[in-house]
DNA sequence: ATTACTAATTCACGAGTAA
DNA sequence: TTTACTCGTGAATTAGTAA
């Protein structure tokens, strides 16, 4: 696939069953540059044309989807010394609806509390605002009873190649020094954590 | 920017903080070429650069949010002819977790039932299934006590100048030669509508 | 280390036009 | 109508290299 081409990808997937020129249009390219486009994602199995227009194969579907979400692993380190938080993220992770889905998606049953950290330095604090904004892990909100439960998005994490995530709730504002982790044990018991100790961690993004 | 330069936000979007050496690697372009982009880029004000690597603007995210949902305006009609449901749309409307979205992203409290189209050609079927993978208005999914009610995609369209919306459920999986449809007002009563009767919708898409 | 300039080369573009 | 081929032209690429 040429580069440019992924214009094409992107509209057939909002809107397939174009035509070439109404992509011509759209896109703003002559005509005979999206055909010569098309050829090449057709030869490539991830356009196909039938009577009604463009549309993208299974193939290319799969393609874009996975194209967008493209970022390649890179590992962030953060230091930062352990404070208490409030104990809600006990309450928090103790729900069956952010429990269940942590197991699901990231792979353990999460010790309901949180480890929450204060990072040291303002770098780190400014990587821990970029941090918020990639696309991590999703964990959907949910309703309980009347009570909302907002959206998350978490990180694969190591403290001491002990695995856990990072979790990010997606409203709630907090301080960007500070980081909230959650693990499959009670990592303060394990690994005998005190308020004040310095931690690395490690995300993976 | 150059069509290709979109790659890089798309990338940016993903992983902020990204080196150009790495943005190199995952897309597979030289360095070179790469450096040339983010120089055009940043003199447009999409993308800017840091001691951390290089990050979207507030406006690169505006843009790349906005291209990701690039599609032309079209109408898209169809035929067919009036058919009863089994008076499970009306229930399902008629839940506030639905009817409040509808009025919210839609724009009308929706009555409570659905009138059913039997698609004319196989024509039409076949742009029914594509109308079935098109981003169109995102309903939500909800839950009330133990159920669990699904998402929907809805589109606007209008039948004889009545404007209402096609409703698609997304895991249910209807015949492709039925299309369900939601009004503000009890169509088959005003437009004296019955079972057989000939309809033409305009779905906007 | 990362980034960006210059210059030689390549190959993508799109007008004209046919099917 | 819509789509796609040819081919002359020029813009985009990238190796070498510097900062």
């Amino acid at each position: 696939m040429k580069k440019n081409e992924l214009f094409l990808l992107v509209l057939l997937k909002n809107a397939p069953g174009l035509r070439g020129t109404e992509m011509s249009e759209v896109i703003g390219v002559p005509q005979q540059t999206i055909s010569r486009w098309l050829v090449e994602l057709q030869s490539e199995g991830l356009v196909s044309r039938d009577a009604f227009g463009y549309s993208l194969t299974v193939e290319g579907t799969a393609f874009i989807k996975s194209f967008l979400e493209l970022k390649p692993r890179r590992k962030m380190v953060f230091s930062g010394k352990l404070v208490s938080g409030l104990g809600e993220g006990a309450y928090y992770i103790g729900l069956a609806g952010y429990s269940n889905q942590i197991k699901q998606k990231i792979g353990f049953t999460p010790f309901p509390g949180t480890l929450n950290l204060k990072l040291s330095s303002s770098k780190d604090a400014r990587k821990n605002d970029l941090l918020r904004n990639m696309k991590g892990i999703q964990i959907d909100g949910f309703k309980e009873g009347n009570r909302f439960f907002g959206e998350a998005t978490c990180f694969h994490a190591k403290i001491n190649s002990e695995e856990g995530a990072v979790l990010i709730p997606k409203r709630t504002h907090h301080d960007s020094k500070v980081m909230e982790l959650v693990f499959p044990v009670a990592l303060r018991q394990k690994l005998k954590l005190k308020d004040g100790d310095l931690l690395k961690v490690q995300v993976e993004v």
